[in-house]
RNA sequence: GGGCAGGUUCCAGAGCGGCCAAAUGGGGCGGACUGUAAAUCCGCUGUCUUUCGACUUCAUAGGUUCGAAUCCUAUCCUGCCCA
């Protein structure tokens, strides 16, 4: 199957240049997409993008891809309603680099295969560019009026914040990256979400201007939730792919919530199960959508590719411990190994044995932990019965906790909805 | 540079001298129901505080007033129109 059919199944495929198919299977064809450096791991909204690079590879074709280090300076206004704030020099290394290491798990990149994946930056070749050169040999061939004709830059003219030059001149930049690796590494391809049409488009455009080249792009829709919100946050923020960020148990725990609309598609955006295997688990999943076969699968399929079996193991094992049915009594009778393995998974915090020994209210022990910002706040949760020790729900306010609290003579499982929380007495 | 309209709590958006920590909607969080789903219903949603209450907020700095998000002055920022 080649890599547009592929693409198109699993629902993958937004816009196309026309062309595209062909030159794809004309010949090893080199293509790349742009990650934006905001931050020192990728998330994962990031993680579409890296599975495009891996279908490219799949495919036969060779992937690069360019970290932002320059267009991270100056902030892609695409659809957004405001300017993002501007990140300095120091930080935007350390991102460049912290993205690089992570890309590098997913993508091969034995240099003696034709098809090795390959990393560039485009800092490298903008810090050489004045901007007096730019303006000459670049903005030159695009005007003004194609520029601002984009619908991702009219919102932002229509809109109340307006847009600064800076984030005007962003297509152009990234055209420019499609440019350089066009005449740099034969680079004939750019994909990426379909926010980035318009960027991209103008890429080829600039291509066909300068060099009268003809270059080739496609787009993947992003990604949304049925009820229309954010995919990718949850209420403890951004779902990194960085196990030092979010846990493996926490990576898991996202893809296992996904709800059942959402699910179908999911899995074949997330996922690199074939068709035929898909439509079954699919079927399976409307005759009884109770046993959540679909999630099930999707958290293990991608908790694999992106942490690994044995991360997906524990953060299995840890979800069994927490989720089920009869969960109090099963937490008493866990051994000293289970309950280690969920300290590795949780977030937690440690206290001093002694002054468990002498009681500890539980709104103090929320509060002071961190796992609640305030008394205030600790105390409303409590009332409003959303908090649990040890998977029985707190009574009052008043409630204390004691030696009797202690699992294992260690451990307090606090709870505050799905959410949880360890505490360590030492 | 000139004119006009604006800057309110996470967002949108009311309020236009006391009844304002600030309507309403959205979002978020929690609860009930379920399947760790959806829909629905209920509660919470500035900080601290057991309640009373205290404190800090309505672009910024001053001022008028017993009392200001609301009036005045200056400053900064944004949008639109004119030059």
């Amino acid at each position: 199957m080649n890599l547009i059919e592929e693409l198109r199944w699993r629902g993958m495929l937004q816009d196309m240049m026309p062309g595209t198919e062909e030159q794809l299977q004309k010949e090893m064809t080199t293509a790349y997409i742009g990650f934006d450096p905001t931050a020192a791991s990728l998330h994962i909204g990031s993680l579409v993008p890296i599975l495009l690079l891996v279908h490219l590879q799949k495919a036969g074709h060779k992937p690069l891809a360019l970290v932002g280090g320059a267009t991270g300076m100056v902030g892609d206004p695409s659809f957004k309603a405001e300017e993002r704030k501007m990140l300095d020099d120091e930080t935007l290394q350390t991102n460049v680099a912290g993205i690089r290491k992570q890309l590098e798990r997913f993508l091969d990149f034995d240099p003696a295969k034709p098809n090795a994946a390959e990393m560039v930056n485009n800092y490298d070749w903008f810090q050489g560019i004045s901007f007096l050169d730019f303006i000459r040999d670049t903005g030159k061939h695009i005007t003004v009026n194609y520029m601002m004709s984009k619908d991702s830059v009219k919102k932002r003219l229509e809109g109340d914040n307006g847009m600064s030059f800076t984030e005007f001149t962003y297509q152009l930049i990234q055209g420019y990256d499609f440019y350089h690796l066009y005449t740099a590494k034969n680079c004939k391809l750019q994909m990426g979400g379909s926010d980035q049409w318009g960027n991209i488009v103008t890429g080829t455009e600039l291509i066909r201007r300068k060099v009268r080249g003809e270059a080739f792009a496609f787009t993947c829709p992003l990604i949304k939730k049925a009820d229309g919100t954010k995919f990718g946050k949850t209420e403890q923020g951004t779902v990194w792919l960085d196990p030092a960020r979010t846990s493996p148990y926490a990576f898991y725990q996202f893809w296992l919530r996904t709800t059942d609309v959402d699910a179908e598609s999911y899995i074949r955006i997330f996922t690199f199960m074939e068709q035929p295997e898909v439509d079954t688990l699919i079927a399976e999943h409307r005759q009884d959508p109770g046993k959540r076969l679909l999630q099930k699968r999707l958290a293990e399929e991608v908790t694999l590719f992106i942490h690994g079996k044995e991360n997906y193991d524990r953060a299995l094992e840890i979800s069994s411990v927490l989720f089920n049915k009869d969960t109090a009594s099963l937490l008493l009778s866990l051994n000293e190994e289970d309950l280690l393995t969920l300290t590795e998974g949780l977030p937690s915090w440690e206290i001093s044995k002694a002054d468990i020994a002498a009681g500890k209210d539980i709104v103090s022990l929320l509060a002071e932990s961190g796992f609640l910002p305030s008394k205030g706040e600790a105390r409303k949760m409590v009332q409003g019965g959303g908090i649990s020790v040890n998977k029985e729900k707190v009574p009052g306010v008043d409630f204390i906790i004691n030696t009797s609290s202690l699992l294992k003579d260690k451990y307090v499982l606090l709870q505050k909805g799905k959410n949880h929380f360890l505490v360590k007495a030492v």
